[in-house]
Order: structure tokens, then sequence, then C-alpha cells
DNA sequence: TTATTTTATGCAACCGATTCCGTTATTTAT
DNA sequence: ATAAATAACGGAATCGGTTGCATAAAATAA
């Protein structure tokens, strides 16, 4: 029943024989107070177990150490990767992390940027929703001076700190690396093109086709709803079925390109000798399928760390309306089985 | 540059000639405000865009409406559907998640908890990490009425919340299905046995053996340090190397399940003729790797949602020191391909 | 030596909601 | 009709830091 006291910095003013404003400075390393003080002050909080109210800070400033997360979904491999990479840089700060889910659907990422903004975040890190077109929702945060980060799936206008990849070329390449396996057929399994990192990878296999002089078949193209492994299964099987199959699938996720290569090998398809596939993302998944799954690497964590990096360094003063820092990263083709048709 | 003024209770008061305690009091539902102010003032507050200001309210009652959870790590199958399971559940209730990883490491557990309880949060939710075995970290939360539940790597003595799964049961259940399909010789990939869940696996197992009148193989039991993927291949091998081979493993999770199916294979050993393999918490790798593993479901999801409520009804009447109610969720078998020997 | 900075610290007003303790009408009981 | 109970609301302190504006002392400049 003995609630232990919390001491506040009264009480170490108290102790001290100084002000509460020298010890809120004290232990804040204001420049204004003496070295000496400063490790006096420190100290006894110490000894005293004293702890700081970051509720009563926050209020004050009306600001949290806290950075905001929106996604689609926890779990998914890439984004609890990147949650990770945001918690533990956020945290080494002393910062908290607070996570939401839209689970893809415009209505619950306004609902919860909304609850994170009530929230008094320092910072929000957002992955769009697969339905996200409109942007009002984030003007708020723009408005106060809160930084906003959009990662991996960023919007096209707007201007704020955007942390993605570099789709296109990871498009090209991965369609590259297909047809320097010997395909001429490749189809690609794209997802919703309003979405900049779908759009990115189908224009990069796009131009990798008309680059090596291969023709672009619409019929080769299939525009998913969700890339889901049942969305790759159907999709495999209606490609497999045309007059004149592909030899090669870039798909733009792991998901369906392992649906992939599991229904086509189910139908007694080769692969990669008859066909070829690469994914995106490289997701647990991809090692463990047989044969093992080529595909584009994905720096989650990394991604994670910047976007975290980002709102800690952001300073006030930078209020200019229009902060506008992009970070790509690049990627890796991963060559596994799946596509490695030269064994090299 | 206009920074939006945000409007108070203050403002709400002047505007309707009401005192601000009456417009708390009407904003919370207090009994004692009429049901038309309250429909006004509600109304009002709506109007002008009121935003209560959590921050102020948790200064006040020393508590935010936060949950806390504590985790090994964030991108694991099982732990980002726990956290996806505890945050739908919260932010139902209006209560914010923040999460912190320990790295299974005991000292990490111990800051980030501190972090959490500075940090005012109105209930922790936590899953051990792989080393913890002092529990006082979690003490503070206790004295001062604030509930913790364990999930899933639960302590055994301390009065609390507990919610977890039979691992009993579940390994004697997966132990008999291997039994069933035939195998005599049945080996375990055992986890760190100061951690419940993996003890009880054991326990489950080694007493479906007892029941079956198999002779406990102390060879065939080896001690895993983390269930890796690494661990997994060499104990596999080291297995199949024996004068007298298991013709059946239990593994305690998919991850070196799955390692011992792929190794095996490549040895040219027959799945599930030779060798029957069952797994543990049905991640997605179990349903890709071929065959398909069988393994034990663990309601993830379910498990956070069940851990949530107990902290969001936890009513702070019940200041009873010891509190402990411990669910227990049941466990299904999934039989798939990597130890279906009949073909059922 | 006197004037001017610089250094170190204190005062007190916030930040916004909550709640104990009244006070004044309005009912209900006697 | 008067006492007692109830309903509806207001005053003001409180939660624990933060910070602009003094002020006093010490250091430096003139």
């Amino acid at each position: 029943m003995s609630l232990k006291k919390e001491i506040t910095i009264y009480d170490l003013a108290r102790e001290l024989n100084y002000s509460p404003s020298t010890i809120s400075r004290a232990l804040n390393d204001h420049k204004s107070i003496s070295k000496k003080t400063i490790k006096k002050i420190k100290e006894t909080a110490q000894e005293m177990g004293y702890r700081p109210n970051t509720l009563a800070a926050g209020l004050r400033n009306n600001k949290s150490k806290t950075i905001g997360i929106s996604i689609s979904r926890i779990n998914r491999p890439f984004m609890s990767s990147l949650i990770s990479g945001i918690e533990e840089e956020a945290r080494k700060s002393g910062y908290n992390v607070i996570i939401s889910q839209s689970h893809d659907k415009y209505e619950n990422e306004v609902n919860n940027t909304k609850a994170l903004y009530d929230s008094r975040i320092s910072g929000l890190i957002v992955s769009l929703s697969m339905e996200t077109i409109k942007l009002d929702h984030f003007k708020q945060f723009m408005k106060q001076g809160i930084p906003v980060v959009f990662v991996d799936r960023a919007p096209h206008g707007l201007n704020s700190y955007k942390v993605v990849i570099d789709n296109y070329t990871a498009g090209y390449n991965a369609t590259k690396h297909l047809i320097e396996q010997g395909c001429t057929r490749i189809a690609h399994f794209a997802g919703a093109q309003h979405r900049n990192i779908y759009e990115g990878r189908k224009k990069g296999y796009l131009d990798a086709l008309k680059e090596h002089e291969i023709e672009i078949d619409d019929e080769l193209i299939i525009h998913f709803k969700t890339l889901s492994f049942e969305e790759g299964e159907k999709a495999t099987k209606k490609l497999l079925k045309l007059p004149s199959p592909p030899d090669g699938i870039f798909s733009a996720n792991d998901t369906a390109a392992v649906s992939a290569v599991m229904t086509a090998k189910k139908q007694g398809v080769k692969i990669p000798e008859e066909l070829a596939v690469i994914g995106f993302n490289d997701d647990p998944i991809a090692s463990i399928v047989e044969p093992s799954l080529s595909t584009v690497s994905h720096p989650a964590e990394k991604m994670g760390r910047i976007s975290a990096k980002r709102i800690l360094n952001h300073s006030d003063k930078t209020h200019d309306e229009g902060i506008s820092e992009v970070t790509v990263l690049h990627t890796d083709i991963i060559v596994r089985d799946s596509s490695n048709r030269k064994k090299s």
C-alpha cells in the first residue's frame, strides 16, 4: 500500500537550497549554471532517486519526447524491421515510440494520425496506406512545425522529409537480371500504381524491356490489389494458360513471387529453366521456398534508423514551411535459385 | 506560419459562460452535470475543434492513457502479431501503445521498463527476455498499482496477470502426434529451460514419451540457446550422424524446425517417411518450406488482445497487491506434410 | 577606481485539465 | 410549511517542470 512518493525538482530544491529553476536548468545542462552546481545537483538527484516527469515537461513545451508511427500493418517483415530500426534509434535519445496501424485503410490513417497529433508527438513517421490519396491529415503537423517523415510509401507532392529506395532502378535491375538470364517474355506483378513504390518498380521494368528491345505485352502485366499469396496464385495460373506464356516474372513483392514459384512448380513448370522468378523485399520466406527466391533487398532497419534521425535532428528553427529532404537508399539484387539459370 | 491556437476548456468555458470545471466534467460525462448541458458543451466543443490535451490530463492524474510493451524483438512473426493485437484493442479505447525491445538482454529490459515507468504508462505488457531471471524491475509497477501482464514468456512466481498458452499440453500433443505417425525415436529441440514456455514444451514431450512407453534418450534432446536456423542445422547434422538416428523431431520453434527439414532433405533423408518433423508457432515460413511444416498454432493476436483488455479493465480499486489472474489459451496442432505419414 | 559585462541564480507566471470542497437552486420528505 | 436531500454548477488549488525577466555577485574593461 505504500505508494512511494515520487520526488520532484522541488524536493531537490529544498534539499540543496536552490530554486526549482536552477534545478531544472542544471538537469538540462543549461549553460548558465556552473559546472560544479550541475554536478552537485545531478548527483543528489541520482541519490534521491529523482525521475523526471515527462508529462509535466511535455505539457509545458506542448511536446512529448515521442515519435509517432503510422503504418499499414505491423506483422509484415518489412514493417516490423522498419519499426525495429526506429525504436532503437529513438530509445538511444530517450524518445518513446508509439505505433498505429492503418490496415491500409485511409480512414484509419486519418484517425490514427489525429490521435497521434493529440498526443503531442515530436515527429511522425508514415508509410502511407494503400488507399491514401488525399494528404490533408498531415498538414496539421506541418503547420505546427512538427516534422513528418514519409518512409517507403511516400507521396508525390508535399514538401517534407522522405526516406525511400530507388524503386525505379531496383525494378530496372531486377528486370535486366531476368533478361540477362535469357528471358524474353517477362511478366510483371504490379502493385497499386498510385503508390510511388509500385509505380517506380513498374517503370523500371518497362524501361528495361524497352532498352533491350523487348516488346511490351500488356497481357503480361498484371495489376494486383494487395499482392497477396492468393492473388499471386490466380495470376500465375492465368499467365501459364496463355498461348505463349512468360518465361520470367518480376513481382513487386515476395509474397506474390513465392506464390508464383509454388504454383508454377505444382503445375510442372521448371524453375528457373522454363520460368525465372524474382521478387522484392527479401522476406524470410524468400530463402525458404524451393527453389529459393531471387529478390531485391530492402534496407528496412536502416530506413527506420534514418527516419528516426531525421526527426531527432529536426531543429525547430527550420520553421521554413518547406523542408524537403529526400534520402534515397540503394538496393541490391539477391540472386538465388529461382532465377539463376547460369549457375554462376 | 500561423500556428493555429489550440483551444482549451477555458476557451469553451468563456464561450458558453460555464466554469472550466463544468466543461471538464461535461466532457467526461460526469453524473452531476445535466444531460442538456453535457450535450450543449460537447457540441460546441466539436464545433470549435476542441482537442483534449492528454499531457495535461496525464500530469494531473499521474497517468497517461498509454500501454507500454517490452518484448525481445519486434521483427518476429509471433511478436509483431502480438503487438498488432494489443494495438488494435488499445486504440479502440483511445489508448496509445509504446514499444520497447530488449533484444533478449536483461539489462535492456531493465532500462526499458524504467523508461516506460517514467512515462507514466497505465499498464505494462511484457514478454520476458531470454536472460531475465531477477524480476525486481517490475516491482515498482506493482507498488504503484500499475497492472503488469506477462504474456507468453511469463515468470513462475510473482502475482500478476498472465496470458499464456498451455505449453505442456501443446508439447504433449505434438509429441503424441509424432508417436501416432509411427515414430519411435523422437528428438526434441529444446529452448532455454528457465523460460516457462520451453520448460513446459519439454515436459510435455517427456511425458508423452513416458506414457507411450518410449524410452527417453538424452542424446536426442538438444538444448538450444536461441533456436536459430544455424543452431537447427548443426543439431540436425549431429542427430543424423548418430548410430541410431531419430525418426522424428519436435522442435520448440519453427525456425529450427524448418532448418531441420531443409538440412535433412539436403542429406537425402526422406521427410516424413524417415524423419517426421513438427515445429511450434505456425510462422509464415512453416507453410512455405517443402514439405510444409506441421506445427503448433500460437494465437498471437488473440493473446495481444486479451493482454490489452486486462490492462484496460484493471480498475484501480483492485489495489490488492496480489492480483493473479492467469489466462491459459489453447493451441492447435496443424498437421502438414512434414509429419503426415498416413496421408489422412 | 568606476563603469560595463559576464556569470550564476531566483521569482513567478505559465501549460491545460482535474477534483475537493463549497454554494445555490430545486425536489422530496415529514 | 419547514427540514432534509438532491441536483447542478463554480472556485481555486494542484500536478511538476520550464523560461522570460529580474537581480546580485564576480570579472573585465576603461
